[in-house]
This record gives structure tokens, sequence and C-alpha cells, in this order.
RNA sequence: CGGGGCGUAGCUCAGCCUGGCUAGAGCGCCUGGUUUGGGACCAGGAAGUCGGAGGUUCGAAUCCUCUCGCCCCGACCA
């Protein structure tokens, strides 16, 4: 390719809207943009990079036993209402009216669509166990799109649906897709991590979600440097605390303190001149229309997941304000664990202090010098909490760390939440019917782009990876008017083709700095110059993106030596990739 | 949905508070010339419903009302 035939917008200054710096390179480069919030253009070397990585994808889920296939954006609403996702989803559905009065869903996941495929197509445990995937645009009525591509109310998903007979095959076809997408996520040149994520219906360890940690990432990646262990904020667990502090509990009784209008943690902590870590909140929830409440420390954030755990509930919601009068007889900001009379649980933080400040469960009164175990029951002590920097680890001594992370793929075991719904069944060697056991497996193609820029680039640019980067090498002539130049360029141009490789050439006439400071930003990570002064000494100047300095080549078979170099660099990183596999086999396998 | 900010040329922005000539600059783009190894210079040029609607006024980019869009923080996120 010409560059100076090619759609390369680059631009010299930042985006007034652009804050994170995949947003601002992949606009400043000249890959994407924006049309509307959530909504972008796809411009050619941006459409170039998607197609890459959308290839890996596609080889290594045909490579794990999957099959593709397409399925329409526009689905009947009626599908949404049979599954119950209808009302369950919240406000991202995306729902149109067509003519007449037919009602339709643009789909912002797939696996109603799947199910009433599988519900007539497989029938028989003979054709299972069987993993279908697409890659196709995906529409969620994002209520606050984000961070240029990171979060879209249009984007490229990869969703694949595993259908088994029994819970092996879906462990299996689990476990298949796992190790896919470590292998695509490695291809891809991405960190990543694959951490432990809210399991949902089956249980146990269940589901995982592959992070590229990153300032920009939405979601919070909790990790043990010690022994591996990882998980998203949701499921992280924590370790007991280390020795407890000793408790007194001889010490004179708590004490009842007026504390007129101090509702909240930070102003309590304000009023009595104490640290927000020396009080305690007790949180009310309804579960499963029960009122029950946790008692967590006042620096703490309490997690649902625990808390629904915790109490039995298959639904958790926190109580409103009537709610919690009726529960506790106190208003919000005044309650305690001291003679409260519905179910509560205390976290292990709390059971350790020696003493604690709480509320009174009375307006405008709080306790200090409370004791656990001695002032309040101490009969259920668990982990209720989100994990925090510092946490001891729930698997080993070590402590835990909390970074921020972009969420780049999801696994999930679903059971038969959806088969069940929608009557997918099938028929097992003794002419039974069962419920398919279904799971489902996402990749955001358009976050591997956004992932791989954050974490590949500096100040002058982006830093591609070789796999996915939108050409393998740029071939820059410096003087474009110099016939010989242009020759020797062309040639290149044309051997390195031959040679298997994509190639940009960048004949525009322009200054040489103005040129350099291009091949930088859009980040192709092979540069060959080819110049008057290096031909007159009979050499290419050829220099990887990713190192500073740049190597001389003899102009005599210089093509050979560069395609040498990136079948080099190529099979460098297919042996990465190969040792990443070998330390994943040797180790534990995600279901045990 | 709550809070904050911003809409003026393809991009970055000034002008608005305190209304008044033909609405400006830099970058980019076009023409010509000089330059040529890290975002050159000179001369000339094209390019704007000042987000939109209504109002106040002799006169509105500027003041008022409404509205649309975009960004950030929060809520939300199968």
């Amino acid at each position: 390719m010409r560059w100076s035939q090619a759609l390369i917008p680059t631009l010299k200054e930042t985006p007034a809207d652009a804050v994170a710096a995949s947003h601002i390179l992949l606009t400043r480069a000249g890959l994407i943009r924006q049309l509307g919030a959530g909504a972008y253009t796809y411009l050619p070397l941006g459409l170039r990079v998607l197609r890459k990585a959308s290839q890996i994808i596609r080889e290594e889920m045909d490579r794990a036993g999957a099959q593709e296939l397409l399925m329409p954006a526009l689905s009947p609403v009626e599908l949404w209402k049979e599954s119950g996702r209808h009302a369950n989803m919240g406000g991202i559905l995306m729902e149109l009216k067509l003519s007449g009065d037919r009602h339709y869903v643009l789909g912002p996941t797939h696996e109603e669509v799947v199910t009433d495929i599988a519900r007539d197509l497989i029938n028989s445990y003979k054709q299972m166990p069987i993993t279908l995937y697409q890659i196709q645009t995906k529409f969620r009525d994002e209520p606050r799109p984000r961070f240029g591509i990171l979060r879209t109310r249009e984007f490229l998903m990869k969703d694949a649906y595993s259908f088994g007979s029994d819970l092996a095959q879906l462990n299996t076809a689990y476990d298949a897709m796992y190790e896919a997408y470590c292998r695509i996520f490695d291809r891809c040149g991405l960190p990543y991590a694959a951490v432990e994520a809210e399991s949902g219906p089956i249980g146990g360890d269940s589901s995982h979600e592959f992070m590229v940690p990153c300032s920009v990432g939405e979601d919070s990646l909790i990790q043990c440097g010690a022994c591996g262990y990882a998980a998203n904020r949701e499921r992280a667990e924590i370790g007991k605390p280390g020795q407890a502090v000793p408790q007194d509990h001889s010490a004179p009784a708590h004490q009842k303190v007026h504390t007129p209008g101090v509702r909240t943690i930070e102003e309590l902590s304000k009023f009595l001149k104490v640290k927000t870590s020396a009080t305690a909140k007790l949180l009310v929830f309804m579960a499963d229309d029960k009122a029950v409440a946790v008692l967590i420390r006042g620096d703490h954030e309490a997690n649902e997941a625990k808390v629904r755990r915790a109490f039995g509930a298959s639904t958790l919601e926190p109580a409103d304000a009537q709610q919690i009068i009726k529960a506790t007889g106190a208003p919000i900001g005044f309650l305690g664990p001291i003679a409260i009379k519905i179910p509560f649980a205390v976290d292990h933080s709390v059971a350790a202090m020696a003493t604690v400040v709480v509320g009174g469960n009375e307006e405008d009164v709080h306790f200090t010098g409370v004791i656990p175990g001695r002032d309040f029951a101490l009969d259920r002590v668990l982990d209720l909490r989100n994990a925090e920097q510092g946490d001891p680890c729930p698997r080993c001594a070590g402590t835990l760390s909390v970074a921020q992370g972009i969420e780049i793929g999801h696994v999930f075991k679903l059971g038969t939440k959806y088969s069940k719904a929608m009557g997918a069944n099938f028929l097992d060697d003794q002419g039974q019917s069962h419920n398919s056991i279904m799971g489902c497996y996402g990749i955001g193609v358009n976050r591997i782009l956004a992932a791989a820029v954050e974490t590949g680039h500096d100040d002058n640019g982006i830093i591609w990876p070789l796999a996915i980067a939108p050409y393998d090498v740029l071939v820059v002539p410096l003087q474009v008017t110099n016939a010989l130049v242009m020759a020797d360029a062309a040639l290149l141009e044309e051997r390195l083709t031959d040679a298997g490789f994509d190639v940009l050439l960048d004949d525009r006439d322009l200054r040489p700095g103005v040129k350099f400071k291009d091949a930088d930003l859009i980040g192709v990570p092979l540069r060959v110059v080819i110049s008057e002064r290096g031909l007159k000494e009979g050499t290419l100047e050829v220099k990887w993106r990713h190192e500073k300095e740049a190597k001389t080549v003899p102009l005599q078979g210089g093509a050979d030596a560069i395609a040498g170099m990136m079948r080099e660099a190529r099979a460098a990183h297919a042996a990465k990739c190969e040792t990443r596999q070998v330390i994943r086999k040797s180790g534990h396998s995600s279901t045990n």
C-alpha cells in the first residue's frame, strides 16, 4: 500500500475529548474516528487491526473445535420475553418497532438466539458436545460510553456458546475455551491475567475474566504476588486477619454518646476524632425480601455477592430508608449491632477489633468502647467485604494487591438457565429428555485494540505487537523525487509483499521529520529507511519500533535480511507463546 | 439518572464577562517558490448556518429562555 493513496488521517494535536491513551493515539494515528457517543468508524488502518485480531480468534476457536456461524443482530422481542431478560437487562437493551407492530431487539449478546437455534437443531446427545461461535456486532444502550473504543454502544464481540449433555462435557468445553483464550491473548501479545469471577448458578470455580492491567480499566483486579491467586473485586476472597488485637472483656462498659445529626462514617470520624477504621457500620439488606444486616468496618465496602451467600439468598438489594426503620427501629446513620432484632453477620475485620464505635439504634446516638463478642454476638463471622490493597491472601500467607484492568474476555458456565427457560432439550441414550448444559464465552474484539495501545505506546505513538499491527513493515524512502531511491523502495515493497508481509510504503513527498513522526505515531513494528545517503554507502536503515537504535543492513540482499528479521521475531514470539502454554499445562487447570 | 465542563473552519483554540466595522490565530488543505535525516520557511488562496430554535435590541458569536450534542466524576454495567 502506498501511503499517498491511503486514508491515514494522522493528527498532530491531541483531540480535546480524548482522555485515555488508547483513545488519543488511535485517533491521532488515524485508526478511528468518532461519530457520536460510543460510536466509532474504523478507518482502513483500524479495520486492519480488527481483522488481524479477529483472524487470530478464528484460528484458535477453530483449533479448539468450535464452529463459526453468524446470527442476526436483529431478534424478535418474544425471544427475550421467553428467557426473562426483557425485564432483567436494565436499560441496556436496544429495542425498536418496525412497521406494523413488530417489536425487535438489537442483540446485546446472543444466548437467546443461539438457544433458539439449539432447541430446533440440537435434539440428540449424539450431536453433543458442540460449541458455536460468531464474530458479530453487538448493541447495548450503555448509560455512559467511555474512553474511546473501550466502552461503546456498538461493538464487535466474539461470542461462543457450548452445549453439552452433562457436566463433564461442559467442563471440557469450558477448559477448551479457557485454553483458547490464553492462546489468543498470548498471540495478540497482550499482558493479561485470567482471574476468578463471580460464578453464578453453578457455583464453584466456574467463571473467569481475562483482564489486561491498565489504569483506565473499569474493573478491579485483585492479585496475590506470592501464590498467583487472582480474582475480580466481586469475587475476591480475603484471608483471615492475623492475630487479633487482645480484647479486654473486663474493660468498662461501652459509652453512650450524643451525636446529633452525625449520619455518615466521615462525620462520625470527625465528630469523635477517631479514624474511620475504628468505627463500624451496620448495613441492612433485603435478602429475598427478608431484612438482614452485616457489620462492616467503617472504611470498608460491603461485597453484595458475599452478603447474599452469607444469608443463602438468591436475591439481595440494599434496604431503603423505610425498610431500615421497620427492621431496626432506628433511622439510617445510627444503626448498630447491639440489641438488633434481625439476623446479622460480622465481617472478620470487625470481629478482630479490640473496641469499636457503632451506632446506637436510636436517633442521634452512637456507642463507643464497644467490644465485639462481649457487647454483641459473634455467632456469624464471615468474609463480607471487598478486598483492598494489603489484605491477606485467601490462599497463602501473602498479601493482595489491587489494580485496575480492562476486561477483554469472559468465560462462564451457564448451566441450564437458558435451555430450561426456552426449552432447549435433547434425548439421551435412554430416550430421556434433558435440558442442554450451556456455557458462554465472550471476547471484546475492539477492546483488544484498546488494551494493546494502552499497554503498548510511548510519547511518540503506538507500539503495536507484531501479530496485530496494521502493517508489518513500513518502507520509508526519504527522497521520493529521486528515481533510484523510489525504485529501491518499490522493489523492497514487492519482495517483502511476496514474502508474505504486509507492507506500507510512505511515498509522500514530505520532509523526513514529518515521515518519522508519522511512522512512530502509527507504530508499525519494523521501519526501513531508504535514503540517498544510504544508497551511496549501499545500505538500508532498519529500526524496530520498540527499540531505540536503528541498524544498517546491506542494500544487497536487504529484502531477504529484513524478511529474515521479521521471521525471527515471529518465531521468537511463537516460542514465547509455546512456553506459556507448557507452563499452563504443567500448572493447575481452571476447574481444579 | 445526579453533579461539573464544553460546543466558533478538518484539528487545537482566541473573541463572549463589558453587544457595534467584512468573525480571528496556529496546525492541516490548495497554488507557486526556497528547503530536505526527527512535525521547515516565504507569498498567495479555499474553507464558518459561531450546535439549533425562540426572545431582548437599531444591532447578538457575545445578553435571556428553551433545546440538542459531546466530555469528565458518580450511579449503572449479562
